[in-house]
Order: structure tokens, then C-alpha cells, then sequence
RNA sequence: GGCUAGGUAGCUCAGCAGGUUAGAGCACGUGACUCAUAAUCACGGGGUCGGGGGUUCGAGUCCCCCCCUCGCCA
């Protein structure tokens, strides 16, 4: 038994996601960690809400809440929705927690004693009435090139021209509408990148099973133009972990909190320190090499757009500090999923929201089809047409329809139970051949988090239960040789168990379905075929499930296509 | 403009340490079967692997140039 640390990337807290972001990270990350329990291993599976920073600021204030409640809210909403997708997270915590601002600030003092740290002095625009620095996007005018009278301070959303807030006509703060603005100077800290440049460069050298997109875009940020740069890790907020804080190496960071790409992947070991002090459990033994780690893996799941922060910024932080933390040993990371033919957009409601989804169909509808069409090696496409007939013919028809046939059959000639032992015949023993042929190869990809090719090797072995139904075909031996009619189906009842144990980290309702109706709790992997196709005896009692999945048909493929097409109500 | 990833059957995608007639699923056609959610199974049609050069006995698979798409950056 191997013990796994899995974290996803965490979801910002302003709103909810949409599927591309579910199949970005946390499904993938869901489906290794029930893989890997499924094969019996240790699993620590971590998420939590990204809570601080501007964007939380601004869709608080547009709710008309105070920051905190806004995010406390958001944070239980999407725990619900996560939920409904059954993503079976060990803790789903938030990167405002008590845990992660004391963490934040540790790994901060250590990093300033290391010398990773150093103070930026820069003007800034300060807003007189409301008694702070603005950040960029808090200030709003006319945009100097197009005339767009809501231009923000760092990008015109008209033009795209990217500006500073000094060219702005008539700047003035989001927050009061006041003009009264000034340029004052202003200190900041920044985390020392560049002094780690060769460390990391090494480190990233010596991954060379890592996904190309991982380690390409990695390598962009270390080499690309002048190398890799210092970043600023403080930002003029006060929705975050404070920046200035007893023992902290530097004075006057009063008012300063810490950008939210330093304390959010430090969430992740910060919502483990939650989960134990949940649940009484050791979080250091899954983080601190000194303590038990040693003998971790730990997986990361994002999309590409988080890598630079995971494959540079967080390892800074970790390696940079001194101190005996567990690193991150492999990064999957994905492209990005499309929605007909544009992208998903959070801002024009553009595409299928995980709440909305949920609303439609059962999740097992949407991890089959998102997980099976994983964006892995490129961006992948979503399209209605393509969802209804990868869930009708995959779901309904090929698995589905097979757990039906065998236990209506069952049911309508031997009753419900099992008719028979089983005995392996000559057809039974090929097939089992074929069988372990497919579930090696299934095995293969998921222990390489191969997303699509799992899938798709799932696929096959559900596909073989057809093909050895159709060629024994029980419904006319019954008619000269009912024992032998029986063998056929009690192995038939016993393959739907196995696909029930199999296809758990893809589709877990339809799983627990299948395991329900079979009145059967043995999710043990099956190690050895021979052991586990006889696991339901003659004789015990099952009963019919109801159909596992339905069909989505033509006229509801329309509707849908037309409600998401444009504006989310 | 720089960089990344792509451009393979109608659709979604595999394949690429270069090597026999280029694969899968869906869709389509024919047949089988009738237990089942008009499901399943078998067989079949269909691609000059974005374009052009080159290396090689041999190239979707390596090199060069060009075109197109997507994204990141400037």
C-alpha cells in the first residue's frame, strides 16, 4: 500500500465555474484519487476555495456584502456543487482559513531569513477618499486611444490596449467614484525567483516523465527573454493575510496583504493542517519529509494556466524556505476545453456552469463525457451533439443497456438470484483472457494518468461483456440446455460486478447502482480474475436495477444548445 | 512580432525510437440476433495524414520553408 498526496488546483471564489474548469483539475484529480483508493492505496486528496485578492473584492462589493461573508457564502456553494459532482475531496478547505494565513506568514518569515525577500520601493496611485492604494484594475477612465469611457486601469476592455493608470482621462477610484488621485509611493515585497533560477531549472531537467505542456511551459517562464523574473507577493488589499505581522522580517507593510499566488498553493498543505484539525488526523505526515513523507507521492492536477505558479513560484516557496517539505513529485496539467466552437466565458455566461450541469443530468453524465474528452494533449471541444451521442451510445447503450439485458434475462427465466457457480468454459476462459489483456491496459493508463486513453480502455472491457453475451447467447441455450444457460449468466451477473468495481472512478452513482442492485459490498480490486468472477455465488439474491442511464434525446440537445448559447440568467 | 500547442476518415481523436495494405469511437451501409433502454454482435465503404522542398532503401512519423487554427506574451 503506497501512500498518495493529490491536490487540485483551487477554484477561485467569485462565482461558479463552468465545465472547463471542472475537467481542468479537479475531475481528473477526483478520478486519480479514486483510482488509487479503488487499488487500495492511502489517499489524501486536497482542495479548497482561492479566497483573496481583487476579483473576490470586487464581486463582494457588487453583491453588496462584506468580503468575508460574500466568500464564506461562495465557499459553501461551491462545496454543494462539488458535492453533486461527487468529487470525493478528503477536505475542502479555504485559503482564508486561520491555518493558512499562520502558514502564509511563516513560510514568509523564513523566506525574508533566507534572503529570498526583498523590499520594492514604487509609485502607485493612492486614493485620497478612500485612504488606499488602488490597484489597477480598482481605477476606471477614458481609455486614451479609443474614447471608452469605462476603461480600466490596466487593460481597456474595448480596445484591449493595455494601459497604465496614469494614461487614463478622468481616472477615478471603483470603489468611490472619487478623482481625488495621486500618485504616492508605496513599498512592496518580492519573492526572490531569480536566485532559485538554476535550482529550479535543474529540478525541472530531471522530470522528464512529465506531460510536454508541463514542462514546456515551465521552461518559457525560466529562459524566456530575460529569465525567469521576481514577482511581487503584496498587494494593497485588505481581504488577505496580512503582509506586516508579529516577528515578520520587515516593517512597514501596514495595510499590505499577500497576493494570492503566494498563499494559495500554500493552501494546500494549510487545508490539509484543516482537515486534521477537523478530524484529529497527522497532516505532517503527508508534508513534512521529517515526519513521514518521505514515502509520499504527491500528484498535482491544473489547467495551463496555473503551471507557471506550481512549476516556479510554489517551489520557490518550498525549496526556498530550508525547512523539510514534501515536493511535488508529478504535475498533470491540461489544456483547455472549448464550448462550440468559442471558449467558455465566466463573464458573458457563455457554455454550461457546474450548476447548471447538475440541473440537467446526473453528474455520471458529465465526469463520463468530460473525463473521456479529457483536453490532454491539445484543447478539446465541447458540443451538444457530440455529448448526446458519446453518453447515449458509451453510457446507455453499451454499459447500461448490458447490466439490463443480464439481470432481466436473470430475472425473467432463473428468478433473482444467481443461477448458477461458475464454471469456466472454453468461451468464458478466452474471454477472460481478452479480460485481463483489457484491464492490464486500463491499469496501465490510469497508473500513467492517461485520462482519455482510461476511458477509453473502459470502454473496451464493457464492450467485451456485449460481444461474449452475444456470442453465448443464453436466450436460445436455454431452450436445449438450461444449465448450461445458467452458467452463461451467473458469469454474465459476476462481469457486471467487476465493471462496477472498474468504472467507479468515472462514473461512482452508476457504480454504486450496479453494487446496490447486486446487494453486494465487495469493492475489492480485482487483483486476481479467477478470484473475482466468482464472487457472487449461486444463489444470492439480487435484484433489477432501473435503468442506469437514460438517453438524451434530439429535442433536449436543441433546447440546451440554445440556453447556453449566450447570456447565463 | 516572439513563443507554445495543433492542422490525420463526415465528426471527436489515437498513432510518431521512421518500416509490411494509416487506426479507434461515433455517423453511414449490409447482414445476424431478438435477452435488453429500436439496445447488441459481425462485416463493409470512406483518408494523396495542411502545402512545398529535402534526408533516407523507405516519412503523418526526421530537417527546412510556407499557409491556417488556438492560446500565452509583447
Amino acid at each position: 500500500m503506497a501512500r498518495h498526496l493529490i491536490t487540485s488546483a483551487i477554484p477561485y471564489i467569485n462565482g461558479i465555474k463552468h465545465l472547463g474548469n471542472l475537467v481542468g483539475s479537479q475531475l481528473p484529480a477526483d478520478l486519480y484519487a479514486r483510482y488509487l483508493r479503488g487499488r487500495g492505496h492511502d489517499v489524501m486528496f486536497i482542495c479548497a476555495t482561492d479566497e483573496h485578492g481583487t476579483p473576490a473584492e470586487l464581486a463582494a462589493a457588487k453583491a453588496g456584502k462584506p468580503v468575508a461573508d460574500y466568500c464564506a457564502e461562495m465557499h459553501d456553494v461551491q462545496a454543494e456543487i462539488a458535492a453533486g459532482f461527487r468529487l470525493s475531496f478528503d477536505h475542502f478547505g479555504r485559503s482564508s482559513s486561520p491555518q493558512n494565513h499562520a502558514l502564509t506568514q511563516h513560510f514568509a518569515r523564513v523566506l525574508g531569513e533566507q534572503g529570498l525577500i526583498r523590499e520594492v520601493t514604487e509609485k502607485q496611485m493612492y486614493s485620497v477618499a478612500d485612504g488606499r492604494f488602488l490597484p489597477d484594475r480598482y481605477i476606471e477612465g477614458t481609455c486614451p486611444n479609443c474614447g471608452y469611457t469605462s476603461a480600466r486601469g490596466d487593460q481597456c476592455d474595448n480596445c484591449t490596449k493595455q494601459l497604465d493608470p496614469v494614461d487614463l482621462i478622468n481616472p477615478h477610484s471603483v470603489i468611490s467614484g472619487s478623482t481625488d488621485l495621486e500618485m504616492r509611493e508605496t513599498k512592496h515585497l518580492f519573492l526572490r525567483q531569480s536566485a532559485m533560477k538554476a535550482k529550479l531549472a535543474d529540478w525541472i531537467d530531471s522530470k522528464t516523465d512529465w506531460p510536454v505542456l508541463t514542462t514546456s511551459i515551465a521552461r518559457k517562464w525560466l529562459f524566456d527573454g530575460e529569465g525567469l523574473q521576481d514577482r511581487g507577493i503584496t498587494r494593497d488589499l485588505s481581504w488577505g493575510v496580512p503582509a506586516q505581522f508579529e516577528g515578520a522580517p520587515w516593517a512597514g507593510m501596514e495595510g499590505k496583504v499577500f497576493y494570492v499566488w503566494f498563499d494559495a498553493p500554500i493552501e494546500y498543505i494549510a487545508g490539509t493542517q484543516e482537515w486534521a484539525d477537523a478530524t484529529g488526523g497527522d497532516w505532517a505526515r503527508w508534508w513534512r519529509t521529517d515526519k513521514g513523507a518521505e514515502d509520499v507521492t504527491y500528484t498535482q492536477f491544473m489547467g495551463k494556466d496555473n503551471v507557471p505558479f506550481h512549476t516556479l513560484g510554489f517551489p520557490v516557496t518550498i525549496l526556498g524556505s530550508g525547512e523539510p517539505w514534501k515536493l511535488v513529485d508529478y504535475i498533470k496539467s491540461f489544456n483547455y476545453l472549448n464550448y462550440d466552437g468559442g471558449q467558455f466565458s465566466t463573464s458573458r455566461g457563455r457554455g454550461v456552469f457546474m450548476d447548471q450541469a447538475l440541473s440537467i443530468l446526473p453528474a455520471d453524465y458529465w465526469r463520463w463525457w468530460l473525463l473521456s474528452h479529457a483536453p490532454e494533449s491539445a484543447d478539446a471541444e465541447f458540443t451538444w451533439e457530440n455529448f448526446q451521442s458519446s453518453v447515449n451510445k458509451d453510457l446507455a447503450d453499451v454499459l447500461g443497456n448490458l447490466v439490463s439485458r443480464v439481470t432481466k434475462f436473470c430475472n425473467a427465466k432463473f428468478g433473482l438470484e444467481v443461477p448458477s457457480e461458475v464454471v469456466l468454459g472454453e468461451r468464458e476462459t478466452a474471454l477472460m483472457a481478452q479480460f485481463s489483456e483489457g484491464l492490464a491496459a486500463y491499469v496501465k493508463a490510469m497508473d500513467a494518468i492517461q485520462v482519455r486513453r482510461s476511458a477509453e480502455e473502459l470502454r473496451a472491457l464493457w464492450v467485451l461483456g456485449n460481444e461474449y453475451l452475444q456470442a453465448a447467447a443464453p436466450w436460445s441455450v436455454v431452450k436445449t440446455d438450461e444449465a448450461a444457460a445458467r452458467g452463461i449468466i451467473a458469469f454474465a451477473l459476476n462481469l457486471i460486478r467487476l465493471y462496477a468495481v472498474l468504472s467507479r472512478p468515472f462514473i461512482p452513482d452508476a457504480a454504486q447502482a450496479i453494487m446496490t442492485a447486486l446487494d453486494c459490498e465487495d469493492w475489492s480490486w480485482p487483483e486476481d480474475l479467477d478470484t473475482a468472477i466468482r464472487a457472487l455465488p449461486a444463489g444470492h439474491r439480487f435484484t433489477v436495477p432501473e435503468n442506469l442511464f437514460r438517453k438524451i434525446t434530439d429535442e433536449e440537445r436543441e433546447d440546451w444548445a440554445k440556453r447556453f448559447a449566450g447570456r447565463r440568467d
